[in-house]
DNA sequence: TCATACTGTAATAAAATATGTTACAAATTT
DNA sequence: AAATTTGTAACATATTTTATTACAGTATGA
């Protein structure tokens, strides 16, 4: 399920993409987004556990990509905030006496898989540049 | 974004697929489902609105398919259980007086848009028929 | 070396959304 | 008339998302 962390994330790199000479702190980013300092940090953390930002802590501490922006697609963002096109029903627990309940997660399953190859071959094409250029 | 009515609306005129003949009541659905004879009926009542099925009240009523399931795409019932694959971020209100905030929501807008007519452009291939003849 | 300004992270709170329940009028069948 | 079902509103609960507070740890530079 698309939450807000892609767009969130999206918005970081894109803002890290252009001041790529200076450490952003979190709370400057957050004036951009809007949002919570923390939230920003927490994707931050995302971020640097897949090696795409490195980050300064201290005084005039922040976070710098660390990739080239040409070549970090969309596509591995989307995947790295962890998201998918999914049931999106939390308690999706049919009835296993039905012989459409019994199968019908698995049908779901194929479908919502194919759904996100469809959009996961479109974002491949997008690199961060790309998108960031736009502005 | 993707909620779980789009899963149960699949699910209920599935069934009604597999009983082309048969009044089907909200329970004998939910009871598929394992969900709540309201949360059905209301589903039944956006697909009534859409004209996608036909309902009779009363005793031995219940719920009949009202078109041809090989006509019925899955597109439209995407499209139909108001699901797009959307910015999910509630309150997303970036900073106007930043250059990328200003921005930011018009280009993520722009590229959901195309995730979206991927999605659409893979759920018209699928007929209610093919999915429900999968079981 | 000390004040300052950051990150990192946990704990908690609030808000938004999704799902579930109860209740009952209206409709139709037997 | 009794039974069963839809239709719908009002309300309740659960889950998920977003926000806040707090503070230890780290680097900078006056």
């Amino acid at each position: 399920m698309i939450s807000g962390k892609f767009a969130i994330t999206i918005h970081i790199l894109t803002l890290l993409h252009k001041f790529p000479n200076d450490y952003l702190s979190s709370e400057f980013i957050a004036g951009s987004i809007n949002l919570n300092p923390v939230l920003v940090r927490k994707e931050i953390a995302n971020l640097k556990a897949h090696h795409i930002v490195e980050s300064k802590e201290g005084k005039n501490g922040g976070t710098k990509l660390a990739v080239n922006a040409a070549e970090l697609t969309l596509k591995q963002i989307f995947e790295m905030t962890f998201e998918t096109i999914g049931l999106g029903f939390a308690k999706n627990q049919p009835n296993p006496d039905c012989p459409v309940g019994k199968n019908i997660n698995q049908h779901l399953e194929n479908l919502y898989s194919e759904m996100n190859q469809k959009v996961s071959a479109q974002l491949e094409g997008i690199s961060l540049e790309d998108f960031s250029n736009q502005f």
